[in-house]
DNA sequence: GGTGTATATGTGTAAAAGCACATATACACC
DNA sequence: GGTGTATATGTGCTTTTACACATATACACC
């Protein structure tokens, strides 16, 4: 139920078609929603039948026609009331790696180093796309106003993925210390 | 199709009931996964039926009976295989507070301070929590082999929360900093 | 005496999410 | 000439997850 209000939050910045609601999804959301394109286009569906967007087709030549999407003043409000009207809520995750590691008394100590470093390398480079992003998106000082989300967010994001680094590097000690206990 | 090795790798430990099981999901495995309780009682009632796992009634005198799962060696094999053919994937997630703070500019930056207010708090109470199931729970170094995964995923648990609160401390300082230029 | 919480296990059904596949064009790379 | 990627929007179907509710006992608190 939460999907929907995660399109309008992106369509009060600017109308928006599916393909590229989707794209900001994997992009600036990565770090705290995910959501299939085929779920996207489908809530977009019901949305423009509750009258909280509408679209406008754009017929383009070289590719596949454009439905654009601006949000309604009926998806203002109720976004505003769901924005507003909150409960602190836990998040729901599925981390299948931290699930893996959740499991190491079950493996070899240098399985799960190596698992680790697979890990560390994979948020090293989240870290460095992340830095590229800001690069090229982050809001300078005039429109940090406009864009407070994003640049909440994507700080919230590169904290993360920087935790995640110093977390795999004190697991990995520890798991050295054990294999030298261990000799 | 991970909740069935959620609950294998639990098993592992010790034979369990499907309300303990929900119980270490909502303490333990808070930081990286969520199941509800009918989801677990039903994903037990399938892994039966594999043989995966099997089942003992004892019946109590105060209380319903109680049904203990034991993991069985199909449900070992299944489970290693899973555990060391993995690919590195991002994390599913659905966090309703990022979600809010991301539509920051949609709202009043005094409302904004008292939500990362609440959700402080909230933070600092779960790394209490975490404390005080350190001190009961925590694996000694006797058994800190046979609980890696607990040790491990705690910690995580732990950096997260604190990595959370040093976040809203530097978010509310930006939006401090935001209403003083305002003036 | 009622309310809330804890123990313990479910069913029926709805909503959310994901997978495989479909269509159509174009540009880059080997 | 084939493969992969990007643009752009979907359908059909299955799996996963969640919600409301059901049952039964006991203990604490007001």
């Amino acid at each position: 139920m939460a999907l929907r209000y995660a399109i309008l939050g992106l369509l009060t910045k600017k109308p928006s078609t599916g393909y590229e609601l989707n794209q900001q999804f994997k992009e600036t959301m990565i770090h705290f929603w995910s959501a299939h394109h085929t779920q996207i286009y489908r809530e977009l569906i019901k949305l423009e039948e509750e009258e909280w967007v509408s679209s406008v087709i754009y017929p383009q030549e070289d590719s596949p026609d454009k439905k654009v999407y601006s949000i309604e003043d009926k998806g203002r409000e109720e976004l505003l009331k769901w924005l507003l009207n909150y409960k602190v809520e836990p998040p729901k995750l599925k981390d299948q790696q931290l699930l893996r590691v959740s499991m190491f008394h079950l493996i070899d100590p240098d399985d799960a180093i190596r698992f680790l470093e697979q890990s560390k390398e994979h948020h090293r480079i989240g870290v460095h796309h992340m830095n590229v992003w800001q690069q090229t998106q982050y809001p300078t000082d005039e429109d940090k106003k406009a864009a407070l989300g994003e640049y909440f967010t994507s700080e919230f994001g590169k904290r993360y993925m920087k935790s995640w680094i110093d977390w795999c590097d004190w697991a990995i000690r520890v798991l050295e210390e054990l294999k030298d206990e261990g000799n």
